[in-house]
DNA sequence: CAATTCCCTACTGCTTGACTAGGGAAATAG
DNA sequence: CTATTTCCCTAGTCAAGCAGTAGGGAATTG
């Protein structure tokens, strides 16, 4: 029942970009630093999170990553899924030899559970998470609070 | 978000436990030998649920391994908890080095997921898995329908 | 062209999970 | 009392996977 590093960052990343980037790309740097990740790692992690449609990136100066969806368009359950695989293959493991009638039971009771736990992971949004740092008065870092339009 | 063998195995035995052994101590091989799992690495499991006081043993001839408590007072949750720590530290890693804001709020909503899970597999019981067993008809081993009182 | 930023592949070290192994201690049958 | 049965305790091994590093390449911009 162990969430890996990488989901972690993967979703302490997207609620950076949500939350610090006013629309324009955020290199990886920035966050990085902001999020106290290896840069290098984060590269691998967001080019998942890109395979996945997720963000989206920009090459050359100025550049950078950035939400290719809308932050409540995107679950924690899915980011979860890209990076470890589903919650089914993960808790019920069918590669048992025999498979005796306990085994079966087991299964079918534990897909059910496997099942839930999707169903909350997936109720979670990035936006979510972004709300919830707008209530514990989170400083904005970047974020100018309204845009200039010249 | 992986589900370790012993915690299967564990879940497995304790299903096989309350469905095959009709109040007698059942020995650990036999156990081994209808759940497809080496008989050696199931002691090392017997060792951490019988600390928790979910199962007794009798040693010699005509020993083996009991129930301590009623199925249905036994709980998935409680059982992984037992073999690999709570939800809280498995999806909660606040090993985090300088505690930036946004770690605070991905450990704060992380922590309200971790607690439903738990409910979820506090809500399973081995009661649970034994009734499904009956529903999908498989067959007791040594259980006799009734008890020869003599 | 030079700087910036992302992109791709490979490697490494370390932890942990999944067992295996050896011998010891209690209970019981005979 | 002794042999057998069964549980009990400690340690060791082997492979997989996680977390992170590293090196160089490709696109974009000024």
């Amino acid at each position: 029942m162990k969430l890996s590093c990488k989901s972690l960052y993967a979703i302490r990343a997207l609620f950076d970009l949500a939350y610090h980037s006013g629309g324009t790309p955020a290199k990886i740097e920035d966050i990085a630093r902001r999020e106290c990740v290896s840069a290098r790692f984060l590269e691998q992690i967001f080019k998942d999170l890109k395979r996945a449609d997720i963000i989206a990136s920009k090459r050359g100066p100025k550049g950078g990553y950035f939400l290719v969806r809308r932050p409540e368009e995107i679950t924690l359950g899915e980011v979860i899924r890209l990076l470890e695989g589903t919650m089914e293959e993960s808790m019920c493991r069918d590669d048992v030899e025999g498979d005796s009638p306990s085994v079966r039971v087991t299964q079918a009771a534990l897909q059910e559970v496997a099942e839930q736990v999707r169903q909350i992971l997936d109720g979670v949004t990035i936006e979510d998470l972004a709300q919830r740092g707008e209530q514990m008065g989170v400083q904005r870092e970047g974020y100018k609070g309204f845009v200039y339009v010249i």
